[in-house]
RNA sequence: CGGGAUGUAGCGCAGCCUGGUAGCGCACCUGCUUGGGGUGCAGGUGGUCGUGGGUUCAAAUCCCGCCAUCCCGACCA
């Protein structure tokens, strides 16, 4: 039986999916609202999934060729201002620090929204020749973006990120690195997440100020929201113009260098809780749970859970943190096992090991799957290979299941009704032709609240029309109401 | 930044209409009990009622301003 007092405390997802997303992050302590608005604490339990991120991530980047460097927080007004698109862009969600040391400052400086225009500069004391390039650094780093809607790790005005910046001595690899990203990006999120994406080039409306080209991933939620979840953008020579960045070549020509960015942020752990989350709470992939498996003592009718239960259940634990599994004991005495599967259910451990006086007489443990609560009687011995074989049935079962979602959620529409009909109902991608106009773009936002996600990097039909305005289309490309 | 709603204990709420100095459930603390799906009983801690002013002998309650939060739009990772 559940307790319908405390069950009612997470909102149903299908009564009010924002409300739901809010209790999840909350009970589950991943996050706590802060005194300023928009900046959330992230809680130990949540930090433990961005440091679980945070690893594989810059596994991944560091194999893409990137080294780490950390650069300031606080940039001049007139660097930001040396590329004007990019001013254009940032300013007006810039925090400004105007006094230091109780003198007002000579220069006002900005907290960085994005780290371009104070990593360029440097680059372009560093950069020399074509033997200095490819230069490619990657940021672990907060930023600040004064944004006026916010939500716990979707939109935060402080949040933390990683911001790669790469120099080029070609357009083609330029463009290359750009795309490679993409790649890893995508991968991530669906190897790692288990948050299955589509991807492309966003259009001139939507993309980075100051780039030429900007490419997305673009998760789907829970609610039929799409989700930005990474985005890698192709600078040109834009920001080495602006900045002053020159190389001489192996002709002893002076030219410019070509440079990418690109970044992924805390964000993800609001698509994570979106994507897996159910109506009891959190499901965490294992790849990034802080916690794989939770041990659940279960004290025997009589006597004292110490003499067996315990001990075994500390064996377990031990066992399973040899072989590298994150594992959990909870021994609190004051709450009973049922307290305990709801609570550790709610808070996404893929999976519970129950330990009780009846297992330790069959020398077993109780796996739980928290996927699909499905329940395995599993041998102590060789635990540690059931456990791994558990966890990586969880992973893939996640995976498999988001996918579907994605699949189920994407309708191919032919005409502008069907499309608004869509867009109004179940929402989701919506994959329609386009005609290239952002005139026309605009219109359907402002119609349907949809905006063109990605274009497709290869569009599966050529040819094709408009969705709204029946001119030629090159291509479908993905729309969606976003986060 | 426009339209709507709400601010009373950590959370969810009642009290307000008809002014008289605050209550319930959960959580928390103590003890016993229970323990394989959210145990039960008893006792207890905790609130200058968002904030500033006004009316009044007296304001959570009536009046005005401000602030914050949430929802719906415009702007955004």
């Amino acid at each position: 039986m559940t307790d319908e007092r405390t069950m009612k405390e997470i909102t149903p997802r299908g009564q009010d999916f924002s409300q739901w997303y809010l209790d999840v992050v909350l009970k589950a302590e991943l996050a706590d609202y802060g005194p300023v608005k928009g900046c959330m604490v992230i809680r130990p339990y949540g930090y433990a999934v961005w440091e679980a991120m945070q690893a594989e991530m810059d596994r991944r980047i560091k194999a893409t060729g990137a080294v780490n460097a950390y650069f300031p927080l606080l940039i001049p007004k007139s660097f930001l201002e040396r590329e004007k698109e990019h001013v254009e862009g940032f300013s007006p969600e810039c925090a400004w620090v105007t006094v230091g040391g109780g003198e007002e400052l000579e220069e006002p400086l900005a907290i960085r929204p994005t780290s371009e225009a104070i990593i360029c500069p440097m680059l372009a004391k560093w950069v020399r020749s074509w033997r200095d390039l490819p230069v490619m650094i990657n940021q672990w780093a907060n930023i600040v973006r004064w944004e006026k809607v916010t939500r716990p790790f979707l939109r935060t005005t402080e949040f933390l990120w990683q911001e790669g910046h790469t120099l080029h001595a070609t357009a083609e690899e330029g463009e290359e690195e750009t795309l490679r990203i993409l790649d890893m990006y995508r991968r991530f999120s669906e190897e790692v997440l288990a948050m299955p994406v589509v991807w492309g080039r966003k259009t001139e409306s939507q993309k980075f100020a100051g780039a030429l080209r900007t490419y997305a991933i673009e998760a789907l939620m829970g609610d039929g929201k799409a989700l930005q979840a990474g985005t890698s953008h192709n600078l040109g020579q834009h920001f080495a113009t602006a900045y002053g960045i020159e190389f001489l070549d192996r002709d002893q020509r002076r030219v410019l260098p070509w440079s990418t960015s690109w970044g992924t942020s805390t964000r993800m752990i609001g698509g994570l809780v979106m994507t897996h989350g159910d109506d009891s709470g959190l499901v965490f992939p294992p790849s990034v749970a802080p916690y794989q498996v939770v041990v659940v003592p279960i004290p025997p009718r009589k006597g004292d859970w110490n003499e067996a239960v315990l001990p075994k259940a500390r064996g377990v634990v031990e066992t399973l943190r040899a072989e590298g599994v994150r594992v959990h004991l909870d021994d609190r005495d004051t709450q009973q096992p049922g307290y305990k599967y709801a609570d550790w259910e709610m808070r996404g451990v893929p999976l519970r090991l129950e330990v009780g006086p009846k297992d330790v007489e069959k020398d077993q443990c109780v796996l739980v799957r928290r996927d699909s609560r499905e329940k395995a009687f599993t041998p102590l011995a060789g635990l540690a290979g059931a456990v791994r074989e558990a966890l990586a049935a969880v992973q893939a079962a996640l995976l498999a299941g988001a996918r579907r979602r994605l699949e189920e959620g994407t309708t191919r529409v032919a005409g502008y009704d069907q499309f608004k009909e869509v867009m109004e109902d179940k929402r989701g991608f919506l994959v329609a032709g386009w005609c290239g106009d952002a005139a026309c773009e605009a219109r359907i936002k402002e119609e349907t609240r949809a905006t063109i996600r990605v274009v497709p990097l290869e569009g599966e039909e050529k040819g094709g029309a408009c969705v709204r305005c029946g001119r030629p289309s090159d291509q479908p490309v993905y729309f969606a109401q976003a986060y």
